[in-house]
DNA sequence: TGCAGATAAATGTCTTAGACAAATTCATTC
DNA sequence: GAATGAATTTGTCTAAGACATTTATCTGCA
């Protein structure tokens, strides 16, 4: 129904990944960028300028995707389209590896236990040996805690992986299975933090979930899994609910928080729209906190009575910053 | 970037739902219906045909709104736009109702101790007493297993939540937090049969993903229950696995069958082109198993070389004549 | 130098109407 | 009944144009 997309199939000819073809819809689902974005695109700055097939509508070549993935990955750092659609591959990577080794001193802050360690990790993903991953993690978090696990860990992890996925080093499938193995394993380390305390939960209580633009779940984990440790009761909507909806939950719950979280790829527009109307619906009493990879998130502009989470492991200082103005 | 929307946005109007307007990517998302669908069927049928902003653009009312999701359920269930989107919403309920009223004799064949009990668990939802239907499901599970109760207990509830939502009985957030509840009862179940086998996995090895047009993951986590007590290796991508990562996952990671899962709202399109594209992909070895509530899944019509799976619980059936296949 | 405000450029999404392949239904014939 | 062929239905693509909104640049003033 919705985006069936014209399947350009190879039926027996060579199955290389480069001859194939793309559909506007599938370069749509698969880059993120609209097909009147696509559209427009070329017709202001030339490209993408696909070849067409006998009925005259656009085949994407897959040199040409890889070319769109790499701009879109440079607009949710925050260049513009304008001074980047127009170049060529060189131009594109150089900008791009110029953007990733700056914010490396950032990072290498923080006791940088995983920063060295981290092409071993990656090794083994590349090598699908998930299960030592695994147990790797699970041992991580025996040793130093879950809190700290997340923060210097996986989170890192996570921008690793998806570096290594834009230089080709890692497919698609090996991220899936990547994301899933972490998430399984919050999940489960959650589970045990709770079984632990009993149930007993302290405020404040949280609300945690997503806008519908935003698929990804894993920085909502993350989040999740500081509350946890700071021993709050949480209600976990997953990703994907509509503004509004949001709102009524948090009144009809009884909620003392509600947290969002944005990814890279959300556009500047929908977080602040979906900040400032969900602002609006809230009652004053109910805070809301925001955090993520988002670019918006960053600048200044964010409405008035959202805070905005810098770094995963904040959550905990701003959890006893809470508690202590609800003291009374 | 992406789909941005101009969020209607009542500043200090009514907050009543009735009084709010939606703009055509609201719409979409809303009810997953295409921009390009919703403005031919306003050119084509009459319908809807929403009052325009100063700028021209369509604001659709939430009547509008209601009546779309039932014409797009109606649509699930099989019938034709032509049919359906020229009347009026007393007319969609009657063939709404009537539909929904058939398969009831297909589960009395079933034991019915959900059927009956359902009202109840439904109120459990209406009353957010998650915790009380998490213990619930638990205690069941202990008591029939985890099979029966995905079975018999966790599908036909997904069933009536769909429902209870369409009627307006559910909110948006109680039908997300339902799925949040249920998911993760099923992982720790799933974690609990595996701990108890101590890493032992037999054969199928299985890979378990839907296609990128399929969001829900609900499924797939029911699939993988019957996998799991059936002792077989496991490896779960999540939802959303481009077509050509999946086939490339399967042969990489070695695994002797793929279960893909389409819920009611897959397009007839995608689920065809999806699966024979998939099927071209994998060699004959690999199998390619296929389940969920999707209606392309009844009809004839599926490429050869895959395996309907009617109900979760057959895949038991299946995992034992795979067995039988390869006792060699 | 730094900050406010006005002007200009940029950018994404909406609009229109027409076209056509693919899927489905209906009528006809074996 | 089952199968063949014609007619209808349906979703998505195409085109160029318009405009609100956001971002960049320039200007003036402290």
């Amino acid at each position: 129904m919705n985006p069936p997309a014209p399947i350009v199939h190879p039926k027996s000819g060579p199955l290389d990944t480069a001859s194939v073809l793309w559909s506007i819809a599938e370069v749509e689902r698969d880059t993120g960028l609209g097909k009147d974005t696509l559209r427009v695109w070329e017709r202001r700055y030339g490209f993408p300028r696909p070849s067409r097939d006998t009925l005259g509508e656009r085949q994407y070549s897959h040199a040409q995707l890889l070319q769109l993935r790499l701009i879109k990955r440079l607009l949710d750092m925050g260049h513009r389209p304008g001074k980047v659609v127009g170049l060529d591959v060189l131009a594109l990577e150089q900008l791009c590896e110029q953007a990733t080794s700056l914010p490396r001193p950032a990072h290498a802050q923080l006791p940088h236990t995983a920063s060295e360690l981290e092409a071993e990790w990656l090794l083994w993903l590349q090598t699908n040996q998930f299960d030592t991953l695994r147990h790797a993690l699970q041992q991580h978090i025996m040793r130093f805690g879950l809190g700290p696990t997340v923060d210097q860990l996986i989170a890192p992890l996570c921008v690793a992986v998806g570096e290594a996925w834009l230089r080709g080093d890692l497919s698609i499938y090996q991220e899936h299975l990547f994301t899933q193995t972490v998430q399984n394993l919050m999940r489960e380390a959650m589970g045990q933090v709770d079984s632990l305390a009993r149930g007993q939960r302290k405020p404040p209580k949280v609300l945690l979930t997503t806008t519908p633009s935003e698929h990804h779940q894993i920085g909502l984990l993350m989040a999740e899994c500081f509350f946890t440790v700071e021993g709050c009761d949480r209600l976990a909507l997953g990703p994907r609910t509509p503004v509004p909806d949001i709102a009524q939950a948090a009144i009809q719950l009884g909620v003392d928080i509600v947290a969002l979280s944005f990814s890279a790829h959300a556009s500047k527009r929908d977080v602040s729209d979906s900040l400032s109307q969900l602002r609006d619906l809230l009652p004053e009493s109910i805070e809301l906190w925001v955090g993520g990879a988002a670019l918006a998130l960053q600048r200044k502009g964010l409405p008035l009575g959202v805070l905005c989470i810098k770094r995963a492991s904040d959550i905990s200082l701003q959890v006893a910053g809470w508690r202590l103005r609800h003291k009374s």
